[in-house]
DNA sequence: AGCTTTTTTGCAACCGGTTGCAAAATCACT
DNA sequence: AGTGATTTTGCAACCGGTTGCAAAAAAGCT
């Protein structure tokens, strides 16, 4: 049923070897041999089993994609392009799906037992002992949307959520509200921690205005709209900074059922641009977070920690800047 | 580095065929040994090696997952309930991203390499021939969304998109609607074809009503904002029934631009129902596809498959139903 | 042509496992 | 203890490739 080298071999005339040779990039093989094997390859429909070479390589062209966000419409265009820049540059995506009972180690064993050549941890909601997991593991890792913690044993490509909280504090200062509050993603999540630190440090040098915050239980549109209830009931500030695009959809459910506007009675900022924040009906003011530069460049580390697995981790952020839509009043 | 079965045998001083028996399901091993194998395993953190052990049992556990559709949010469920029931199974996920210009030999070809055990084809858009591709090379295939074509020679799992269509077309006509619309995906997806004959089907009981067709470029809210605009400038009529919900709310988006309302002035009917059609900005009548069942039945065909490759391919199609929202006037 | 240098080739061992087979060990029984 | 049946074990060959090494072939040179 399925063909071999040494079927190859065999019609070709020539040795095994012969046959290893034609198939890998500047091996020695005279001009003729080649094309005997490549006649005979083609003839019998052979390709060299992947996995078998990568027994004695060493490399398998596995990459493990490991997330967690399986339910933020923004992870379908990130699987998107990592699936593309990966298949782009020959190599194959594992996907592992980390459930919230899965057990790092366990993962972990998973990605050894398919001899992966390396791992990208898509998440910011993962803690960094994650990726250091697959680190302490052998394996090269880049952990994409994560934090930049310090001095990270494992490259982070991302953006500066710090940052980011405090642009989205300027941005509501700017439009002139004075109640603001920031409503976060799951707390535990290092990126709600770190734009709830910046939100804060910005709005720390406004005296006059009142900050508060509080957290949705996820980053979801049902946990934005119940939290954002409850605020409601409770009496709610002026302008809200959401944890993310999502969360903000889900917050501007609730303020309309409630019988209020956005932006008339609050306004709302979210994070991410996701593609429907853009969408009419949703018209989103947010801050946009470069999807494409970040997934390219963790490609990009990924693919040069093949040849040199030891090179020294680095963190990569990138800029956002505010989409201006609907749902801030406008800039006094 | 790396710790084989060597190693393990060596420390716990028994043969290499006892540690390989050891992890063995069902395979001849003393109790005595067992557990001296265990022991010497757990103390190097050694965990036998997935690759190598398929090459010579032929077994994987790689299934190909492929698919086309990274820019429809559905499929962000259809990704996670797929990896998650895959690994619960002891199976893993390599995902192929069908981009327009890839060619079926190629990611034939690809998995092969990686010797998958087989392969999932999650698209509506594809052609059975692609499917049928995979088939061909001797690999168990099971097509999920796909049509229910005749005597198709692969599994097939999904809806009947043909009843979809009568059943949107009942529904307008039991609202009472007179001047209704087909507003197809992509024209050459088999779901289109299909979709559109059952509602043409249907509406051809009601010789009073009239019919019209039509077709975006693809099922995304660009197009079908644009088709809805083309429509508007030469006059719509009264109620659509869209491809699929992301199309329908570009519909909705260019209704709303053009001034109109939903459903005051253009019903709107949607396929899929997707999270966010729920989302009380969006607020979309459309058919339910159960997901869930798709997939889980996908899934327990495709492991079926394993134990027994000749099994003759059968179409599971799954009843939809409709869910009435907003956007559609209330039945007469 | 004869010699040296370079390129190409096949052999054989190896990657990390599995498995048929026969020998060794254990068990059951008289 | 001795016998036969049953279970456990290690050997060795194999899965489908790669690669160091030395021999063979080709090329370059006088």
């Amino acid at each position: 049923m399925i063909v071999t080298m040494k079927d190859v071999a065999l019609r070709a005339g020539v040795s095994r070897s012969a046959v290893s040779r034609t198939f890998t990039e500047g091996a020695s093989v005279s001009d003729k041999t080649r094309r005997k094997v490549e006649r005979a390859a083609r003839e019998l429909g052979y390709s060299p089993n992947a996995l078998a070479s990568g027994l004695t390589t060493g490399r398998t062209k596995l990459i493990g994609l490991v997330s967690n966000n399986f339910h933020n419409p923004i992870f379908l265009e990130v699987f998107d392009l990592f699936t593309r820049g990966l298949q782009e540059r020959g190599l194959r995506p594992l996907l592992v799906n980390l459930t919230d009972q899965t057990d790092p180690a366990n993962s972990v064993r998973m990605l050894r037992q398919y001899s992966v050549d390396g791992v990208i941890v898509a998440s910011s909601t993962l803690p960094p002992s994650f990726a250091r997991a697959f680190k302490d593991a052998g394996m090269p890792v880049v952990h994409s949307f994560g934090r930049h913690a310090g001095a990270s044993p494992v490259h982070v490509v991302g953006i500066d959520n710090v940052e980011c909280g405090r642009m989205a504090a300027r941005t509501l200062v700017t439009c002139g509200y004075r109640r603001v509050a920031f409503l976060g993603g799951p707390e535990a999540a290092t990126s709600t921690q770190d734009r709830l630190a910046g939100f804060m440090q910005e709005m720390a040098n406004h005296r006059g205005a009142s900050v508060s915050h509080s957290f949705a239980a996820a980053y979801s549109f049902d946990a934005g709209r119940a939290q954002m209830a409850r605020l409601i009931e409770a009496g709610p500030a002026d302008a809200y900074f959401c944890g993310d695009d999502v969360l903000s959809i889900g917050a501007m459910s609730a303020i309309r059922s409630a019988g209020l506007g956005v932006p008339g009675d609050i306004g709302l900022i979210g994070l991410n641009d996701m593609e429907m924040s853009r969408w009419q009906n949703i018209d989103l003011t947010t801050i946009h977070q470069p999807v494409r530069e970040i997934i390219g460049s963790s490609i990009e580390l990924i693919v040069s920690m093949l040849e040199r697995p030891d090179r020294h981790p680095e963190a990569r952020l990138f800029p956002c800047k505010v989409i201006t839509r609907g749902t801030l009043r406008p800039a006094q």
